[in-house]
DNA sequence: ATGGTTGAGCGTCAA
């Protein structure tokens, strides 16, 4: 039997800016591991004590001025895994990817930002979409490419709510970067490369689930115009392993909180 | 249809 391993993702839209409330994620959730997006921080400004500070020796960050920018922050030992391209040839710093020293053996776990995608939802007239269609495409071609996918983690901000129960009204944001059928379709065929959606697992549809709130909604609990952009995927072996998932809503309302929630799943490792 | 808010970093761009 394996033991207990909780990796947490978030979007923390601004590593300096909100470091407090990394501690309070800490609190609230005790992960062992956690993949942030949107760090907004360069690489030579990265708080490089703060980690092991916070109980996490072994971390790693690529980050970028102004705006992108991931890291995993782990309890236990991580060695970056390289393999992976320069996702659309950008330098982007939007892909993080480890390998977890995991008592049963290590994990190979990834942190993805995938972008926003701009808010016209047409490759001609918004060249940020078809950036994300793009981008989407190749991760699924290069995670396809590969031979069974075994022991495999993946986390991060895919910026995509692939299913009806996944927004607060489907019909309405069908036309809605996000949630457009190609976004979706798109999502899907990634994760069908070998992943299961292991939030999912837990809190099947109709359910509705969102990890996501806009900071334009003047009372973001009571308007709950909510999308679940936030995901953990694992791979089909480690199906059986999975132990439990938290989405930490309440998150949202942290003073000077990011707009995405901590979502979090326990693994028997 | 539009506007609403936030962060980085200093004019706007990205979300």
């Amino acid at each position: 039997m394996g033991q207990p391993i909780r990796i947490a993702t978030w979007n923390i839209n601004s590593l300096r800016l909100r470091l407090g409330l990394l501690r309070e994620l800490v609190a609230a959730l005790d992960p062992d591991v956690i993949c942030l997006q949107e760090t907004k921080v360069p690489d030579e400004l990265f708080p490089t004590g703060a980690p092991a500070e916070m109980g996490y020796p072994h971390a790693v960050w690529r980050g970028m001025k102004g705006y992108n920018g991931v890291a995993i922050l782990s309890r236990r030992p991580v060695a970056v895994l390289d393999a992976a391209p320069d996702w659309c040839g950008r330098g982007d710093c939007r892909h993080l990817a480890v390998a977890l020293d995991a008592p049963g053996g290590p994990i190979e776990l990834h942190d993805f930002y995938v972008p926003a995608g701009g808010d016209i939802p047409d490759r001609e007239a918004n060249p940020k979409y078809g950036h994300k269609l793009d981008f989407i495409a190749e991760a699924r071609a290069w995670f396809a490419a590969r031979a069974a996918l075994s022991r495999a983690v993946l986390v991060g901000d895919l910026n995509i709510a692939p299913l009806e129960s996944d927004v607060w009204n489907h019909k309405q944001l069908l036309g809605v970067v996000s949630h457009t059928p190609a976004e979706t379709a798109g999502l899907l065929a990634w994760q069908d490369t070998g992943f299961v959606d292991a939030v999912r697992h837990f809190v099947p549809e109709p359910e509705r689930l969102y990890t996501w709130w806009s900071y334009r909604n003047r009372d973001w609990r009571a308007s709950n115009r909510g999308r679940r952009l936030d995901h953990v995927w694992v791979s089909r072996d480690l199906t059986g392993a999975l132990r439990r998932q938290i989405v930490l809503k309440d998150a949202r309302d942290w003073t000077q909180g990011s707009d995405h929630v901590p979502v979090a799943v326990e693994l028997d490792l």
